[in-house]
DNA sequence: GGAAAACTTGACCAAGCGGTCAAAAGTGAG
DNA sequence: CTCACTTTTGACCGCTTGGTCAAGTTTTCC
């Protein structure tokens, strides 16, 4: 599998009004079937019932599977690191760290499906995006890394390995999302319950935040 | 997909030697297998080359696909739910959840294919052991969480949901494993530098358990 | 050593799936 | 309205893959 995207109308045409409507449709039926079922798991049938319409039709806008696929994988990863691009060097560093936590948790229970297709990818080898974590990616996590190392060295924050920290950031905000059979099949109906997100979110900034706090 | 297990001589016939040999090298090539590419996305022949013989032979011993499978699960399920098993309501606390943070973290790293096969089971919703992780599993969890909250409500630990508590020893020590290729992409080569691994259980370990002090 | 049972495999089948194609149906600018 | 262009689809193709089968080979046990 490569990244190669290559839809159709790639150079300069600009779409149709028809294009983009479809276009939008297709991807959001793509995301739901393969954060489901995985890309070989997911078949261009289900997508295109899914979108409503025949497979020929939806391989007119997108010619392979692949190139669905890496679209919606392209089009979510932009937002899923937006909260990391607002850490802030100048801002209180608990705080900062509470504001991105918060964030991520909330995207994580607004869009659980965007969170296992890359949990998906990433299992098994990010075969579709290796070259952007490892560009783009690692420049971002670098980046802040060195802010959060920062803060460590100012004594604003105890002291922790910056890029370890953000792993477990990102381990704790994606588990509900990505193990949620699991999170329900111990914590049963109570999953549901209006409030449940809000619990999980205290629980995991308090721990982490009290892990990282000065004392 | 079901849970039956449905291998040959399922009835109390005792395996030959080659029975049991052979059984294991299949296990053994289809954890591999299915840890890399998940149930879908893995072929017979993979297995079936990899263990050595032919498709007609392995299925000889596993008589479908999905019997190797549960298979593969029933037998990593056990190892790896036994650190939880061991923590101890007599024990010291922290002590307690540093053991079991300790060796989950251990785990991880020497069977990193056990870790994504369950990550990937759990991912698409547990088809084959959803009914073992709201039996087993919840009477486990649901044991283990009321010795944390006696531990809490006595004053010896932080006030923190136990349930959460699990679930974020969870994701932390599997992170490593799971997204293998994301740290690294990061990380870069330092992740084979030896020493790495004690590394970020060090990490691991300090954040949670100062997340869980009392202070 | 030989028969019965266990084991192994090449050849094969049917279903599923990614992708093509040619022809029909719809759309919109002049 | 018309004609060129875009969009839609039924039918189809070839390859992969799960699974079968019958015929051969090896092991076991007397």
């Amino acid at each position: 599998m490569d990244v190669t995207v290559n839809t159709k109308k790639d150079a300069g045409d600009k779409p149709t009004r028809i294009q983009e409507i479809n276009r939008r449709i297709i991807l959001e039926a793509a995301l739901d079937v393969f954060s489901t079922y995985g890309f070989r798991g997911s078949t261009i049938d289900q997508i295109a019932e899914k979108a409503g319409m025949s497979k020929p039709n939806l391989l007119y806008y997108f010619k392979r599977k692949q190139d669905i696929y890496v679209s919606v994988l392209e089009e979510t990863l932009e937002a899923w690191l937006q909260p990391l691009h607002e850490l802030k060097p100048e801002g209180v560093p608990v705080e900062e760290l509470r504001r991105y936590i918060t964030r991520k948790i909330e995207m994580s229970a607004k869009r659980p499906e965007a969170s296992r297709l890359f949990a998906n990818e990433i299992l098994h080898g990010a075969p579709a995006i290796k070259g952007f974590l490892s560009t783009s990616l690692k420049k971002l996590v670098d980046e802040k890394a060195a802010v959060i190392r920062q803060w460590v060295s100012e004594g604003r924050l105890a002291p922790i390995d910056p890029y370890h920290l953000i792993f477990m950031i990102w381990a704790t905000t994606q588990h509900y999302a990505d193990f949620d059979v699991q999170v329900r099949a111990v914590l049963g109906a109570q999953v549901d319950r209006p409030g449940f997100a809000e619990q999980s979110a205290q629980a995991v900034l308090s721990l982490i935040l009290n892990g990282i706090k000065v004392r």
